[in-house]
DNA sequence: TCAGTGATGTCAGTAACAGACATCATCGTA
DNA sequence: TACGATGATGTCTGTTACTGACATCACTGA
Protein backbone atom coordinates (compact mmCIF):
# COMPACT_ATOMS: atom_id res chain seq x y z
CA UNK A 1 0.00 0.00 0.00
CA UNK A 2 1.20 3.23 -1.02
CA UNK A 3 1.89 6.22 1.59
CA UNK A 4 -1.77 7.45 0.90
CA UNK A 5 -5.11 6.09 -0.33
CA UNK A 6 -4.57 5.72 -4.26
CA UNK A 7 -7.16 7.86 -6.90
CA UNK A 8 -7.26 11.42 -4.36
CA UNK A 9 -8.66 13.16 -7.69
CA UNK A 10 -11.59 10.84 -8.06
CA UNK A 11 -12.87 10.73 -4.47
CA UNK A 12 -12.45 14.53 -4.48
CA UNK A 13 -14.84 14.93 -7.14
CA UNK A 14 -17.18 12.35 -5.53
CA UNK A 15 -17.09 14.68 -2.30
CA UNK A 16 -17.50 17.28 -4.32
CA UNK A 17 -20.62 16.33 -6.34
CA UNK A 18 -22.09 14.97 -2.78
CA UNK A 19 -21.34 17.97 -0.77
CA UNK A 20 -22.11 20.46 -3.44
CA UNK A 21 -25.37 18.31 -3.96
CA UNK A 22 -26.42 18.47 -0.37
CA UNK A 23 -25.60 21.82 1.10
CA UNK A 24 -25.29 24.19 -2.47
CA UNK A 25 -22.02 24.98 -4.05
CA UNK A 26 -21.78 28.47 -1.88
CA UNK A 27 -22.02 26.88 0.74
CA UNK A 28 -19.28 24.27 0.58
CA UNK A 29 -15.72 25.30 0.94
CA UNK A 30 -12.77 23.63 -0.49
CA UNK A 31 -11.02 22.33 2.65
CA UNK A 32 -14.64 20.76 3.31
CA UNK A 33 -14.30 18.73 -0.18
CA UNK A 34 -10.74 17.87 0.69
CA UNK A 35 -11.59 16.60 4.47
CA UNK A 36 -13.99 14.19 3.03
CA UNK A 37 -11.61 13.32 0.40
CA UNK A 38 -8.86 12.87 3.25
CA UNK A 39 -6.80 15.38 1.91
CA UNK A 40 -5.70 18.51 2.16
CA UNK A 41 -7.24 21.85 1.15
CA UNK A 42 -3.64 22.50 -0.86
CA UNK A 43 -4.18 19.21 -2.27
CA UNK A 44 -7.68 20.04 -3.74
CA UNK A 45 -6.41 22.89 -5.20
CA UNK A 46 -3.21 21.22 -7.18
CA UNK A 47 -6.05 18.72 -9.20
CA UNK A 48 -8.22 21.32 -9.86
CA UNK A 49 -7.86 24.70 -10.85
CA UNK A 50 -10.62 26.00 -8.82
CA UNK A 51 -13.62 25.01 -6.98
CA UNK A 52 -16.20 25.16 -10.06
CA UNK A 53 -13.44 22.59 -12.74
CA UNK A 54 -13.77 19.45 -9.81
CA UNK A 55 -17.21 19.03 -11.74
CA UNK A 56 -15.96 18.89 -15.01
CA UNK A 57 -12.51 16.84 -15.08
CA UNK A 58 -13.06 14.78 -17.97
CA UNK A 59 -13.72 17.56 -20.49
CA UNK A 60 -10.87 18.17 -22.23
CA UNK A 61 -10.96 14.37 -23.21
CA UNK A 62 -14.44 14.87 -24.41
CA UNK A 63 -13.53 17.50 -26.30
CA UNK A 64 -10.81 15.69 -28.43
CA UNK A 65 -12.80 12.54 -28.93
CA UNK A 66 -15.50 14.78 -30.77
CA UNK A 67 -12.78 16.56 -32.92
CA UNK A 68 -11.42 13.11 -33.60
CA UNK A 69 -14.78 12.08 -34.60
CA UNK A 70 -15.15 15.59 -36.89
CA UNK A 71 -11.92 14.79 -38.37
CA UNK A 72 -12.54 11.07 -39.05
CA UNK A 73 -16.08 12.12 -40.79
CA UNK A 74 -16.66 10.69 -44.43
CA UNK A 75 -15.12 13.44 -46.80
CA UNK A 76 -18.68 14.15 -48.72
CA UNK A 77 -20.43 14.55 -45.19
CA UNK A 78 -21.65 18.23 -44.70
CA UNK A 79 -21.14 20.22 -41.75
CA UNK A 80 -23.71 19.17 -39.92
CA UNK A 81 -23.20 15.27 -40.70
CA UNK A 82 -19.76 16.01 -39.14
CA UNK A 83 -20.88 17.57 -36.39
CA UNK A 84 -23.47 14.48 -36.02
CA UNK A 85 -20.51 12.55 -35.75
CA UNK A 86 -18.80 14.76 -32.73
CA UNK A 87 -22.38 14.34 -31.23
CA UNK A 88 -21.81 10.46 -31.46
CA UNK A 89 -18.86 10.10 -30.39
CA UNK A 90 -19.93 12.54 -27.20
CA UNK A 91 -22.58 10.33 -26.53
CA UNK A 92 -20.52 7.47 -26.88
CA UNK A 93 -18.44 8.60 -24.07
CA UNK A 94 -20.91 10.19 -21.59
CA UNK A 95 -23.70 7.01 -22.14
CA UNK A 96 -22.02 4.41 -20.92
CA UNK A 97 -21.87 6.41 -17.42
CA UNK A 98 -24.44 6.10 -14.91
CA UNK A 99 -27.22 8.38 -15.66
CA UNK A 100 -28.28 8.97 -12.27
CA UNK A 101 -24.87 10.53 -11.74
CA UNK A 102 -24.83 12.28 -14.89
CA UNK A 103 -28.14 13.76 -13.68
CA UNK A 104 -27.43 14.77 -10.20
CA UNK A 105 -24.52 16.51 -12.02
CA UNK A 106 -26.85 18.55 -14.09
CA UNK A 107 -28.84 19.46 -11.13
CA UNK A 108 -26.13 20.48 -8.86
CA UNK A 109 -24.92 23.01 -12.07
CA UNK A 110 -28.28 24.23 -13.11
CA UNK A 111 -28.66 25.12 -9.51
CA UNK A 112 -25.68 27.68 -9.57
CA UNK A 113 -24.87 30.16 -11.71
CA UNK A 114 -21.21 30.29 -11.71
CA UNK A 115 -21.52 26.69 -12.30
CA UNK A 116 -23.95 27.43 -15.34
CA UNK A 117 -21.26 30.22 -16.48
CA UNK A 118 -18.69 27.40 -16.44
CA UNK A 119 -20.52 24.63 -18.58
CA UNK A 120 -21.03 27.08 -21.15
CA UNK A 121 -17.30 27.95 -21.39
CA UNK A 122 -16.77 24.29 -21.67
CA UNK A 123 -19.46 24.24 -24.64
CA UNK A 124 -17.60 27.58 -26.36
CA UNK A 125 -14.36 25.50 -26.03
CA UNK A 126 -15.67 22.50 -27.85
CA UNK A 127 -17.57 24.91 -30.30
CA UNK A 128 -14.26 26.75 -31.00
CA UNK A 129 -12.08 23.17 -31.83
CA UNK A 130 -15.19 21.87 -33.62
CA UNK A 131 -15.20 24.77 -35.48
CA UNK A 132 -12.02 24.83 -36.63
CA UNK A 133 -11.88 20.82 -37.41
CA UNK A 134 -14.86 21.99 -40.08
CA UNK A 135 -12.91 24.52 -41.76
CA UNK A 136 -9.79 22.17 -42.16
CA UNK A 137 -12.22 20.01 -43.68
CA UNK A 138 -13.51 22.87 -46.06
CA UNK A 139 -15.98 24.62 -44.66
CA UNK A 140 -16.34 28.20 -45.02
CA UNK A 141 -15.90 30.43 -41.89
CA UNK A 142 -19.17 31.31 -41.25
CA UNK A 143 -20.95 28.12 -41.66
CA UNK A 144 -18.12 26.33 -38.88
CA UNK A 145 -19.24 28.74 -36.19
CA UNK A 146 -22.97 28.38 -36.98
CA UNK A 147 -22.56 24.43 -36.95
CA UNK A 148 -20.41 23.84 -34.44
CA UNK A 149 -21.86 26.81 -31.93
CA UNK A 150 -25.82 25.01 -32.75
CA UNK A 151 -24.32 21.42 -32.70
CA UNK A 152 -23.08 22.30 -29.06
CA UNK A 153 -26.54 23.95 -28.28
CA UNK A 154 -28.00 20.41 -29.60
CA UNK A 155 -25.73 18.76 -27.28
CA UNK A 156 -26.55 20.64 -24.11
CA UNK A 157 -29.99 20.10 -24.47
CA UNK A 158 -30.24 16.16 -25.52
CA UNK A 159 -27.50 15.81 -22.54
CA UNK A 160 -30.30 17.56 -20.50
CA UNK A 161 -33.02 15.52 -21.75
CA UNK A 162 -31.26 11.90 -21.81
CA UNK A 163 -30.14 12.55 -17.92
CA UNK A 164 -33.94 13.60 -16.94
CA UNK A 165 -35.52 11.08 -19.17
CA UNK A 166 -38.22 8.93 -16.81
CA UNK A 167 -37.66 6.42 -19.83
CA UNK A 168 -34.27 5.60 -20.21
CA UNK A 169 -33.60 6.01 -24.07
CA UNK A 170 -30.08 5.71 -25.51
CA UNK A 171 -27.83 9.14 -25.88
CA UNK A 172 -27.11 8.19 -28.93
CA UNK A 173 -30.63 7.89 -29.88
CA UNK A 174 -31.33 11.41 -28.15
CA UNK A 175 -28.26 13.54 -29.77
CA UNK A 176 -29.61 12.45 -33.03
CA UNK A 177 -33.14 12.71 -32.25
CA UNK A 178 -32.43 16.29 -31.17
CA UNK A 179 -30.26 16.90 -34.22
CA UNK A 180 -33.10 15.84 -36.42
CA UNK A 181 -35.23 19.03 -34.84
CA UNK A 182 -32.32 20.93 -35.75
CA UNK A 183 -32.24 20.03 -39.43
CA UNK A 184 -35.92 20.48 -39.13
CA UNK A 185 -35.78 24.34 -38.06
CA UNK A 186 -32.96 24.98 -40.27
CA UNK A 187 -34.78 23.51 -43.07
CA UNK A 188 -38.40 24.11 -42.35
CA UNK A 189 -37.50 27.70 -40.98
CA UNK B 1 -21.82 70.04 -4.22
CA UNK B 2 -22.62 67.07 -3.11
CA UNK B 3 -20.51 65.41 -0.47
CA UNK B 4 -18.82 63.16 -2.93
CA UNK B 5 -18.37 63.55 -6.88
CA UNK B 6 -21.48 62.10 -8.95
CA UNK B 7 -21.03 59.11 -10.95
CA UNK B 8 -19.19 56.99 -8.98
CA UNK B 9 -20.14 54.16 -10.98
CA UNK B 10 -19.42 55.70 -14.16
CA UNK B 11 -15.86 56.30 -13.32
CA UNK B 12 -15.39 52.70 -11.89
CA UNK B 13 -16.16 51.42 -14.85
CA UNK B 14 -13.77 53.53 -16.96
CA UNK B 15 -11.20 53.03 -14.10
CA UNK B 16 -11.72 49.17 -14.73
CA UNK B 17 -11.37 49.31 -17.96
CA UNK B 18 -7.96 51.80 -18.15
CA UNK B 19 -6.85 49.39 -15.64
CA UNK B 20 -7.78 45.77 -17.33
CA UNK B 21 -6.39 47.41 -20.34
CA UNK B 22 -2.88 48.26 -19.03
CA UNK B 23 -1.93 45.78 -17.22
CA UNK B 24 -4.29 42.91 -17.83
CA UNK B 25 -7.61 41.86 -15.54
CA UNK B 26 -5.12 39.36 -12.90
CA UNK B 27 -3.16 41.97 -12.24
CA UNK B 28 -5.49 44.21 -11.64
CA UNK B 29 -6.67 44.69 -7.83
CA UNK B 30 -10.51 46.04 -7.24
CA UNK B 31 -8.70 48.51 -4.46
CA UNK B 32 -6.56 49.48 -7.73
CA UNK B 33 -9.97 50.67 -9.25
CA UNK B 34 -11.25 51.88 -6.49
CA UNK B 35 -8.85 54.33 -6.01
CA UNK B 36 -8.28 55.65 -9.43
CA UNK B 37 -12.10 56.03 -9.08
CA UNK B 38 -11.43 58.52 -5.88
CA UNK B 39 -13.97 55.93 -3.79
CA UNK B 40 -12.97 53.00 -1.37
CA UNK B 41 -13.09 48.97 -2.45
CA UNK B 42 -16.43 48.48 -0.86
CA UNK B 43 -18.01 50.98 -2.93
CA UNK B 44 -16.78 49.21 -5.86
CA UNK B 45 -18.77 45.93 -4.29
CA UNK B 46 -21.76 47.86 -3.84
CA UNK B 47 -22.24 49.42 -7.47
CA UNK B 48 -21.03 45.54 -9.02
CA UNK B 49 -21.44 41.95 -7.71
CA UNK B 50 -18.18 41.13 -8.77
CA UNK B 51 -14.68 42.58 -10.15
CA UNK B 52 -15.92 41.09 -13.88
CA UNK B 53 -19.24 42.64 -13.79
CA UNK B 54 -17.83 46.50 -14.20
CA UNK B 55 -17.19 45.34 -17.80
CA UNK B 56 -21.12 44.66 -18.38
CA UNK B 57 -22.80 47.24 -17.11
CA UNK B 58 -25.58 48.01 -19.25
CA UNK B 59 -26.30 44.39 -20.25
CA UNK B 60 -29.60 44.06 -18.57
CA UNK B 61 -31.19 47.14 -20.22
CA UNK B 62 -30.01 45.78 -23.32
CA UNK B 63 -31.26 42.18 -22.78
CA UNK B 64 -34.81 44.04 -22.21
CA UNK B 65 -34.79 46.39 -25.30
CA UNK B 66 -33.88 43.09 -27.42
CA UNK B 67 -36.61 41.20 -25.69
CA UNK B 68 -39.14 43.88 -26.22
CA UNK B 69 -38.19 44.37 -29.94
CA UNK B 70 -38.82 40.56 -30.27
CA UNK B 71 -42.27 40.88 -28.56
CA UNK B 72 -43.06 43.81 -31.03
CA UNK B 73 -42.30 41.88 -34.21
CA UNK B 74 -44.98 41.52 -36.79
CA UNK B 75 -47.31 38.81 -36.15
CA UNK B 76 -46.73 36.66 -39.49
CA UNK B 77 -42.79 37.34 -38.99
CA UNK B 78 -40.85 34.48 -38.31
CA UNK B 79 -38.49 33.50 -35.62
CA UNK B 80 -35.62 34.58 -37.25
CA UNK B 81 -37.18 38.00 -38.06
CA UNK B 82 -38.34 38.32 -35.22
CA UNK B 83 -34.65 37.31 -33.88
CA UNK B 84 -33.24 40.13 -36.36
CA UNK B 85 -35.67 42.33 -34.76
CA UNK B 86 -33.96 41.69 -31.92
CA UNK B 87 -30.67 42.25 -33.12
CA UNK B 88 -31.93 45.59 -35.45
CA UNK B 89 -32.37 46.87 -31.31
CA UNK B 90 -29.33 45.57 -29.81
CA UNK B 91 -27.50 47.62 -32.37
CA UNK B 92 -29.01 50.57 -32.30
CA UNK B 93 -28.08 50.34 -28.66
CA UNK B 94 -24.76 49.90 -29.04
CA UNK B 95 -23.80 51.27 -32.39
CA UNK B 96 -24.30 55.07 -31.37
CA UNK B 97 -21.41 54.42 -28.52
CA UNK B 98 -18.13 55.03 -29.72
CA UNK B 99 -16.72 52.25 -31.70
CA UNK B 100 -12.73 52.29 -30.02
CA UNK B 101 -13.93 51.70 -26.72
CA UNK B 102 -16.08 49.16 -27.85
CA UNK B 103 -13.15 47.44 -29.06
CA UNK B 104 -11.29 48.12 -26.39
CA UNK B 105 -13.83 46.22 -24.30
CA UNK B 106 -14.04 43.31 -26.48
CA UNK B 107 -10.15 43.11 -26.57
CA UNK B 108 -9.69 42.87 -22.76
CA UNK B 109 -12.48 40.79 -22.39
CA UNK B 110 -11.03 38.15 -25.51
CA UNK B 111 -7.91 38.26 -23.63
CA UNK B 112 -8.92 36.76 -20.49
CA UNK B 113 -10.58 33.47 -20.00
CA UNK B 114 -12.60 34.37 -16.66
CA UNK B 115 -14.19 37.65 -18.76
CA UNK B 116 -15.04 35.51 -21.67
CA UNK B 117 -17.35 33.22 -19.28
CA UNK B 118 -18.87 36.01 -17.96
CA UNK B 119 -19.60 37.28 -21.62
CA UNK B 120 -20.93 33.94 -22.58
CA UNK B 121 -23.11 33.97 -19.69
CA UNK B 122 -24.87 37.17 -20.40
CA UNK B 123 -25.32 35.86 -24.21
CA UNK B 124 -27.05 32.92 -23.15
CA UNK B 125 -29.19 34.78 -20.34
CA UNK B 126 -30.13 36.79 -23.41
CA UNK B 127 -30.70 33.56 -25.63
CA UNK B 128 -32.75 32.09 -23.03
CA UNK B 129 -35.05 35.49 -22.34
CA UNK B 130 -35.57 35.44 -26.32
CA UNK B 131 -36.34 32.13 -26.79
CA UNK B 132 -39.13 32.26 -24.17
CA UNK B 133 -40.45 35.41 -25.83
CA UNK B 134 -40.45 33.18 -29.33
CA UNK B 135 -42.10 30.92 -27.52
CA UNK B 136 -44.75 33.46 -26.67
CA UNK B 137 -45.13 34.51 -30.06
CA UNK B 138 -46.31 30.33 -30.46
CA UNK B 139 -42.85 29.13 -31.77
CA UNK B 140 -42.49 25.48 -31.08
CA UNK B 141 -39.80 24.96 -28.12
CA UNK B 142 -37.00 23.67 -30.17
CA UNK B 143 -37.00 26.47 -32.86
CA UNK B 144 -37.17 29.08 -30.51
CA UNK B 145 -33.89 27.38 -28.33
CA UNK B 146 -32.40 27.37 -31.73
CA UNK B 147 -33.34 30.24 -33.18
CA UNK B 148 -32.45 32.40 -30.02
CA UNK B 149 -29.30 30.70 -29.79
CA UNK B 150 -27.85 30.92 -33.15
CA UNK B 151 -29.22 34.94 -32.88
CA UNK B 152 -27.10 35.25 -30.21
CA UNK B 153 -24.10 33.55 -32.09
CA UNK B 154 -24.86 36.54 -34.57
CA UNK B 155 -24.60 39.05 -32.36
CA UNK B 156 -21.25 38.40 -30.95
CA UNK B 157 -19.77 37.93 -34.02
CA UNK B 158 -21.47 40.73 -35.84
CA UNK B 159 -20.09 43.09 -32.98
CA UNK B 160 -16.37 41.58 -32.87
CA UNK B 161 -16.35 42.32 -36.78
CA UNK B 162 -18.03 45.75 -36.70
CA UNK B 163 -15.58 46.94 -33.41
CA UNK B 164 -12.25 45.85 -35.47
CA UNK B 165 -13.46 46.85 -38.49
CA UNK B 166 -11.27 49.01 -40.50
CA UNK B 167 -13.73 50.26 -42.33
CA UNK B 168 -16.15 51.89 -39.99
CA UNK B 169 -19.53 50.62 -41.28
CA UNK B 170 -23.09 50.64 -39.38
CA UNK B 171 -23.08 48.01 -36.49
CA UNK B 172 -26.98 47.36 -37.73
CA UNK B 173 -25.47 46.61 -41.23
CA UNK B 174 -23.26 44.64 -40.19
CA UNK B 175 -26.09 42.42 -38.04
CA UNK B 176 -27.69 42.17 -40.67
CA UNK B 177 -25.09 40.73 -42.98
CA UNK B 178 -24.06 38.30 -40.70
CA UNK B 179 -27.78 37.12 -40.28
CA UNK B 180 -27.92 36.65 -43.80
CA UNK B 181 -24.88 34.74 -43.74
CA UNK B 182 -26.49 32.57 -41.33
CA UNK B 183 -29.99 32.20 -43.21
CA UNK B 184 -27.48 31.35 -45.96
CA UNK B 185 -25.79 28.25 -43.63
CA UNK B 186 -28.81 26.87 -42.58
CA UNK B 187 -30.68 27.08 -46.35
CA UNK B 188 -28.34 26.21 -47.89
CA UNK B 189 -26.58 23.47 -45.94
C1' DT C 1 -36.21 72.70 11.89
C1' DC C 2 -35.62 68.09 11.91
C1' DA C 3 -36.22 63.14 11.12
C1' DG C 4 -35.46 60.13 7.20
C1' DT C 5 -32.90 58.52 3.21
C1' DG C 6 -29.12 57.12 0.44
C1' DA C 7 -24.48 56.90 -0.90
C1' DT C 8 -20.34 56.42 1.07
C1' DG C 9 -16.47 55.28 4.52
C1' DT C 10 -14.48 52.21 8.08
C1' DC C 11 -13.47 47.94 10.17
C1' DA C 12 -13.34 43.17 10.75
C1' DG C 13 -13.95 38.69 8.92
C1' DT C 14 -14.26 34.50 5.62
C1' DA C 15 -12.58 31.76 2.05
C1' DA C 16 -10.51 31.12 -2.62
C1' DC C 17 -6.35 30.45 -4.34
C1' DA C 18 -0.84 30.41 -4.82
C1' DG C 19 4.20 30.18 -3.64
C1' DA C 20 7.83 27.92 -1.12
C1' DC C 21 9.57 24.27 1.16
C1' DA C 22 9.56 19.66 3.69
C1' DT C 23 8.39 14.74 3.69
C1' DC C 24 8.74 10.13 2.25
C1' DA C 25 7.05 5.91 -0.44
C1' DT C 26 8.47 4.14 -4.84
C1' DC C 27 11.40 3.14 -8.63
C1' DG C 28 15.33 2.95 -11.81
C1' DT C 29 19.99 2.08 -11.72
C1' DA C 30 24.71 1.17 -10.37
C1' DT D 1 21.53 -3.99 -2.12
C1' DA D 2 22.16 0.85 -1.63
C1' DC D 3 20.88 5.17 -3.17
C1' DG D 4 19.69 9.30 -5.72
C1' DA D 5 15.72 10.99 -8.44
C1' DT D 6 10.78 11.50 -8.77
C1' DG D 7 6.18 12.64 -7.64
C1' DA D 8 2.33 13.21 -4.76
C1' DT D 9 1.30 15.06 -0.65
C1' DG D 10 1.43 17.98 3.74
C1' DT D 11 2.52 22.42 6.05
C1' DC D 12 2.89 27.22 6.39
C1' DT D 13 2.18 31.78 4.91
C1' DG D 14 0.39 35.38 2.18
C1' DT D 15 -2.71 37.97 -1.09
C1' DT D 16 -7.07 39.34 -2.52
C1' DA D 17 -12.01 38.83 -3.74
C1' DC D 18 -15.92 39.59 -1.47
C1' DT D 19 -19.36 40.42 2.75
C1' DG D 20 -21.67 42.00 7.05
C1' DA D 21 -22.25 45.55 10.47
C1' DC D 22 -22.13 50.00 11.74
C1' DA D 23 -20.98 55.11 11.35
C1' DT D 24 -21.17 59.45 8.74
C1' DC D 25 -23.33 63.25 6.67
C1' DA D 26 -25.23 65.98 2.46
C1' DC D 27 -29.70 66.29 0.91
C1' DT D 28 -34.87 66.17 1.01
C1' DG D 29 -39.52 66.65 2.31
C1' DA D 30 -42.87 67.78 5.90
Amino acid sequence: MGRWQPDSEGRLQEAALALYAERGFDQTTAAEIAARAGVTERTFFRHFADKREVLFGRSSILKDRIVAAVVAAPADAGPLDAVGAGLDAAAAMLGQGRRDLAARRLAVIAANPELRERELAKLADYAAAVSAALRDRGVRDAQATMAAEAGMTVFRVALGRWANAADAGDLGAVMRASLDELREVTTGG
